[in-house]
DNA sequence: CGTGGCGGTCGAAGCGCTTCGACCTTGTCC
DNA sequence: GGACAAGGTCGAAGCGCTTCGACCGCCACG
């Protein structure tokens, strides 16, 4: 029994009689023989190993890139693959390392700027990479993310259909925003699109995790434009202390002030009351990036570009009816 | 010019004049040299690269976990090592894959269970590794992690000091307990022997992270026990929650109500008012995790066992002297 | 019955490094 | 001045796999 013949069994690269295959499986199982990952990437040119590069940034939400992250990982491991975790920027840096010295085999990178430094990088690097989250300029590269212009939009487009004509988007702390984290952009230029094309006042406002800052943020908004009746907000963390501010400035929800999220269903579900929401499918997402990296692995020619997840909307307890509709109907 | 010469350069395995070595490292720099991970592994048996598993369990605080996860990646790196993230109750056999194909020098494994189904494995697997947390029997293994149980008694000591006789320990959700996670059950020991031996009524329950669960929880407890005057709490997310129920219990903090938090410093300093806190030094653990790893690569025969991190109290604004003590003063 | 083709197996040649022992040079000491 | 040691460098032998081309025997067809 030659090597080559155990090698080809474990392949599965070439034809192998039934027989054979079965006393080398047994011998596999019984010896608990498990190739080595070294050998074998050297041999083939293959490490069977992704990076997953999360820069673990200010203002991100860590449960969040968690849930990507899991979804990278267990969907990597579907397909006989494993993951490789780069943090803490070293950033150009550490993708360098890990592709020059062969490795992994293919990138996973988060957290995406609209001007990412990485990005260029990634053009020239002999290897395949999937952004989660999209840049300015996508030549050249595969994105995959929520569509977060479309989440906006059917945000504004549901407050308004029940009668709000102001509407705040409550969003993602300001260091998000300057440094242009393509998720936030364009999140807010939906939401900007969706309520210029209603007629709608839209204001928007970035918003730091903290109580005060959210208590300070919502005060100010509210007092500054006291008409506002919906709320859409895209910040995971704010979204407890957010319920409480508005309980404590007297406002109700739904009654008094609609109120949107853009954040995994779970967390929407979790609330007081459950939140109307666009889904941010992590799961899918990173299912998805995991699958086209595959797919380049293998040398599909296929969809470069950007995948953009269609966004879902669910309507929940947290919006209804403007106050004035809601004023006027009974009144009617 | 051998390619052993350059490879003794780059390893400094053997002197080398310094003429050569600057030969070798101009050329390396100009032709962007990087030595090939798997031939590498291959040649020295060694990878370069530490597993990391980090099972995502029902209950666990994800920020926390993470940055135990950053810590360790970064001290990795500071040690030439990459970190492979193992998740998703791959579990045993996940920690057989990658040490018997050899993809790993060594292990991390977290959120460590008393009995741990994963640590008879660790016995047997002919690889270094080290728990952060501590199984009931720690026989041969290096484990390290908060002193838990000094951790608590601090709290309880902290709050008896100052007048409090009756207090209650908020602890993990009650899956942590079930599945007998070390450091909840540390934690709980440390709270009752020291309120015993402080001769104080301490009662314990767990609590789930949610809004309502902390409502009704903190009810009950209080509505069971009207004299407790002091908490303790091991459950970073109800942390917000917490404060929002004791004021609309209408308990104001520190007057009411003493409140001690086990969590990372900025998390208690970001709270309104600052919570007394033990320190969970998530950075200092995970760093010292690696190095104990790395001291065992190297064949240092050096301390294997467990090491306990010493807790370190620090008195905030979220702690007083017990009402009754208090108006006993006020009124002498 | 002879021949071509094909499915199945094997041997050997690397993959790109590390490491060992050998070798050569130079300096040092008697 | 010669022998020896130490310091530097080199060549070759692997590390454990994959993969290529060759080979062998079998069946089907002419």
């Amino acid at each position: 029994m030659a090597a080559s013949t155990v090698s080809y069994v474990l392949s599965g690269k070439r034809s192998i009689s039934p027989e054979t295959r079965d006393r080398v499986q047994e011998a596999v199982r019984v010896l608990g023989y498990r190739p080595n990952a070294s050998a074998r990437a050297l041999a083939s040119n293959r490490s069977n190993v992704l990076a997953l590069v999360i820069p673990l940034r200010a203002g991100m939400h860590v449960p969040v890139l968690m849930q990507f992250a899991t979804a990278v990982v267990t969907t990597a491991r579907r397909y006989d693959h494993d993951v490789l975790l780069l943090t803490a920027d070293e950033g150009r840096s550490g993708l360098e390392r890990v592709s020059q010295s062969a490795l992994v085999d293919a990138l996973v990178v988060m957290d995406v700027e609209l001007h990412d430094e990485r990005v260029p990088l990634l053009r020239e690097l002999p290897m395949p990479s999937v952004l989660i989250g999209v840049p300015a300029d996508t030549e050249g590269l595969t994105c995959i993310d929520l569509d977060f212009f479309a989440a906006a939009e059917q945000c504004v487009d549901h407050l308004t259909d029940l009668g709000h004509h102001s509407i705040a988007l409550l969003g993602t702390p300001s260091a998000v925003y300057a440094r242009q984290t393509g998720f936030a952009h364009r999140t807010l230029a939906g939401f900007q699109a969706a309520a210029e094309r209603r007629g709608v006042m839209g204001i928007e406002t970035p918003c730091e995790p903290t109580f005060d800052a959210v208590l300070g943020t919502v005060g100010e908004l509210l007092e500054a434009h006291p008409g506002i009746t919906g709320l859409v907000v895209q910040n995971e963390p704010i979204i407890g202390p957010l319920l409480d501010v508005l309980r404590r400035l007297g406002r109700r929800v739904p009654e008094d002030m609609s109120l949107m999220a853009i954040c995994a269903d779970d967390v929407a579900e979790r609330q007081v009351p459950q939140l109307s929401s666009v889904t941010l499918p992590a799961d899918e997402i990173g299912q998805q990036a995991v699958e086209a990296l595959i797919a380049k692995l293998e040398g599909h020619r296929t969809s470069a570009g950007v995948t953009l997840v269609p966004a879902r909307l669910t309507a929940r307890a947290s919006t209804c009816a403007a106050p004035e509709a809601h004023s006027e109907r009974t009144t009617a």
